[in-house]
DNA sequence: GTCTATAACGAGATAGAC
DNA sequence: GTCTATCTCGTTATAGAC
């Protein structure tokens, strides 16, 4: 997972998007993030930007392939600190440190990661935008498997199930210290929680845990 | 937390419902589980029961007191449950077992617990149904608390940070894979995660973890 | 307690001028 | 590309008859 570097088939830049368009995007993420797909309109986004709804219409003609959009570009904004991650050829309990990093920085301002929050409203998303969704969950699992595959091989972490399983044990526990720290309005929750998460992959030790009391 | 049997002072039967106001929660609650808050509306409940909008406001005049009558009974009914599970003085790992069946419970016709649903949604909610979320989760870490550290002192889990935090890794990791199973529409991924959650926990061994490779 | 009727508003969306 | 104006529909909520 490391040695790719040149030969990555960037899959086109997601579409050249105008100066106007990634303002809306902006402000739509914002809201998407905090008060859900439900929780915001056209109205709220003009109202930020200085606009009339109708000018939006122009740039996302309906509120389904807005959403659309603004998954496809966390997607590849993620996807990219992913590769970054990758890049720097850490190791695997310091890639996931980063990964963790990741969603410190998605929790600014009250936030949580969008696709968590468009998850809680699956059924009542648009067909594009749920395939979406399922499509960026995929990519975490993805990456956090290979991670953890490397780290056990390299005698970083323990655990015994199935990589995949871990995998997904792990990104479900983030999503859920998100959603429950934002309501306590404390993101340090979710910070302490994930430490932990990390903490119970024997990160940085080999099998000396001490039998508290 | 096994002794109190009798002198439980139960905090008045919360408001002795009619059954129509009981029917209207039920449909509600439905909905809020799959659709959220924000994705209802009372022209959904009045179609599924063949009554009228205006005969909902009778029973709750605003969607506000509706929402918060959900969380209520819903966790009174929750809290029910956990006092069952204490009192059938199961020990610590039956009883996070048992916990765990809950949310399988909780799960069926492609609902995912009701607090969780509405922890996405939490900043677009009444400041009252903000409150009540908040006791909810409350009650769930409280009680996990306790039974991590009676579990501990038994010697039945083992875990080195405080079992306040690791209660809210456990609540966090449980509503995140429900989360995430619910947009795969396969209720087996949460119950799987739920199952390795429990492991981490050292049920049922001692400190003889394998060094898999 | 349930109904009809309606108010008052906000949503997503479109037509057409500039 | 952004505007004004408008449409249609769905939303929560109320008044008052039955």
């Amino acid at each position: 997972m490391t040695k790719r570097l040149i030969e990555k088939p960037q899959p086109s830049p997601p579409a050249p998007r105008t100066e106007a368009a990634t303002a809306i995007l902006d402000v739509a993420e914002q809201l998407a993030q905090t008060r859900g797909y439900n929780g915001f309109s056209y109205a709220n986004i003009a109202a930020e930007l200085g606009l009339t709804k109708a000018s939006l219409h122009y740039h996302f003609p309906s509120k389904a392939e807005l959403g659309r959009a603004l998954i496809v570009r966390y997607h590849a904004v993620f996807g990219a600190a992913l590769d970054a991650i990758d890049q720097q050829a850490a190791k695997p309990p310091e890639k996931l440190r980063q990964y963790v990093g990741l969603y410190d920085d998605v929790m600014r301002d009250d936030r949580m990661c969008l696709c968590g929050m468009l998850a809680a409203e699956y059924a009542t998303l648009p067909a594009p935008m749920q395939e979406e969704l399922k499509l960026f969950f995929s990519m975490n699992e993805r990456w956090l498997t290979t991670v953890l595959l490397d780290g056990r091989r390299s005698g970083s972490f323990l655990f015994k199930e199935s990589a995949n399983e871990r995998a997904r044990v792990l990104l479900g526990a983030l999503e859920g210290a998100m959603l429950i720290a934002r309501s306590y309005g404390d993101p340090r929750r979710f910070h302490a929680a994930a430490e932990r998460l990390l903490a119970d992959l024997g990160i940085g030790r080999k099998c000396r845990q001490s039998r508290a009391v």
